[in-house]
DNA sequence: CCGCCTTCCGAACGATCGTTAGCCTCCAAG
DNA sequence: CTTGGAGGCTAACGATCGTTCGGAAGGCGG
């Protein structure tokens, strides 16, 4: 893929984050590459392609942060370690991440499909974590880890609104992980 | 405030949630109340004027219902009635619910900074829980409750993608609550 | 019965939308 | 030296956008 034609796609990820999907104009996506909005046309077929070009970069960028986290490490660890992965990314792919997050409904016919089940393939791995975690015996038995996994998709899937680049992302899912192990009331058992 | 206008702004609600702000043309709407789009202007001055009301409409709602939680209860008690009491308001206007926490940020001048400073003092009055809560001592003392709050505000914004009418909030407010205050491997302390 | 108010129609407004077309320029590979 | 593709231009397309306007029903209070 050609640079102009990246440059094109990093633009389309900023602006659909900024103004949304429907509330960015081709003639915007032009302007930000200081080009006529006809010219685009030599790089995209339609400006849907550029949603779902982005959309998709989001979905792999989550994946390939999961596939990150050790398959062999104590459950306790892997969700700290798969809540550190996608909290860096959303603060270094804040754009793309807004898309993965907010904007992907407004894909359309088959590749809708396909986003929604790639999406729910990475809550899916996300959740295993958690059921793991019981069943290993590291988390209390009666754990609701069907609750306690909605709870931690629920505070990734929301960083996007108020997570800026930049910030120690690390310590931030340390500090979400000592929470959702500990709670509130409970004292240090370690 | 008439009938057929209540209709509009009902009809509002739903196709902004559905569609999106701009996903949403005035003909959509029009043909939502079995009428031509120009009629529409017998009853509003612009299509942002539907959008500030029912963005307003979900500021009041989310507002009336941290205020039934009562002020003397334990704090536990009061984060779990306001987990409660607003995922009933997500569940019973899913519509409004949508609009306030995904699309109000389509709103433009004043009225958007009106909308921002209300949604400010919302989380405030939300944060506000958690730090009477270490402060009063019912929860450990060395609490982040920051990270609390933003957790439990996570899950509440969130809920908006998943949450369906009919679902019992109580209990899902509950689980969510006896997670953050139990965690996941303490023990019942009571 | 009159006049007003609400509600809607049908038509049109200018603006902007996403997309297409034909033409031009530049540069690198053959 | 030629040629072809990449990238951009200007102009225009039909469609749709949000909004305005004049007129006309219908009901309701005076």
């Amino acid at each position: 893929m050609s640079a102009r034609r990246s440059e094109l796609t990093r633009a389309a990820a900023r602006l659909f984050a900024e103004k949304g999907y429907h509330g960015t104009s081709v003639g915007d996506l032009a302007k930000a590459l200081g080009v006529q909005k006809g010219s685009l046309y030599a790089h995209i077929e339609s400006k849907a392609d550029l949603l779902w070009e982005v959309a998709s970069e989001g979905a792999a960028a989550f994946h390939a942060a999961l596939d990150s986290v050790p398959e062999d490490a104590a459950p306790v660890d892997r969700i700290r370690d798969a809540l550190r992965a996608h909290l860096r990314v959303v603060a270094e792919q804040l754009d793309v991440a807004t898309v993965f997050v907010r904007e992907w409904r407004y894909l359309e016919g088959e590749r809708r499909d396909a986003f929604v089940a790639e999406r729910r393939r990475y809550e899916e791995r996300f959740r295993a974590l958690f059921r793991e975690g019981r069943e290993l015996g590291q988390l209390r038995t009666d754990l609701d880890d069907g609750t306690a996994a909605l709870l931690a998709l629920s505070a990734a899937n929301w960083a996007y609104t108020w997570l800026r680049p930049g910030s120690d992302t690390d310590a931030l899912a340390d500090r979400f992980t000592a929470l959702l192990v500990d709670g509130m009331r409970g004292y240090a058992t370690r």
